[in-house]
DNA sequence: TATTGTTATACTCTATAACTATA
DNA sequence: TATAGTTATAGAGTATAACAATA
């Protein structure tokens, strides 16, 4: 194998494409981890903060700040769990889910783009190779 | 396409090949920023202070701290430029030579024990595309 | 006593602006 | 004056521990 080691070439592509990124999520108000937060939410249905944290990877400590500016603009909920008060379930609301579609098509067409250029077959290669590396459990 | 957006992917692969990096480097006592140091001084011959905070995309202040401890540490050397003074030639020592070659042999068998799972096109594929992908000048 | 969400504190990392020595 | 390297300062991000409410 001759090329330069993995993590000099990942770490180059995700400059890349959090710059291109940055942008998009800036029109739409929101920070790179609010972005996370809402398309985990999108995905699994109520969870409690705790595992919201756990499925996007941030810190408990951390999320409650993206989650206060996120419910003081009106894109999600917090409402206690009835079966066990200490939970508090957090859930999109619809101008929340608005803005979430809004930025991912903006984001899909800018990976689109961003890969364009490729050989079909490496491309291909490369998200499939992707998809299986990023797996959680390993 | 159906998969999940590249920078969820590509921040899962990056967590992963940090962590299997980490005891690597900690093993021969350097940080994550000293072994992109001592990368780029192999590859490129020479360069000041300047020029090595560009090659590496790390800020040169910030350089500043890891070349005191590498060359606290033996591993680099830094001269004044005979041409201008102003000017502070790095370049890696023979210590600091042995301590890479032995760090990048371990990560390079890290990669090919974590690409060893995927079906060999779709390596291949990953492996161009994301070289294609990295390229700087974009 | 243990757990969820929260707050407080300290620590690290980063960005920016001065400062020095050369040119 | 302009530039390379350095230092200093302030800000953002992070980790850790304590805290209140609930189980």
């Amino acid at each position: 194998m001759d090329r330069p080691e993995l993590g000099f070439l990942l770490s180059r592509l995700m400059r890349e494409v959090m710059a291109r990124e940055k942008p998009i999520l800036e029109a739409a108000g929101l920070e790179m981890w609010d972005y996370a937060v809402l398309t985990a939410l999108a995905d699994s249905a109520a969870p409690t903060q705790a595992q919201l944290a756990a499925t996007t990877g941030r810190d408990k400590t951390r999320l409650i700040g993206n989650l206060d500016r996120l419910e003081a603009e009106g894109m999600v909920a917090r409402r206690p769990d009835p079966a066990d008060r200490r939970n508090r379930i957090v859930s999109l609301t619809p101008a929340g889910s608005r803005v979430l579609r809004r930025c991912r098509e903006a984001i899909e067409a800018m990976e689109t783009e961003l890969l364009a250029d490729l050989d079909p077959a490496d491309r291909a290669g490369f998200e499939r190779a992707l998809t299986s590396l990023a797996e959680t459990d390993r």
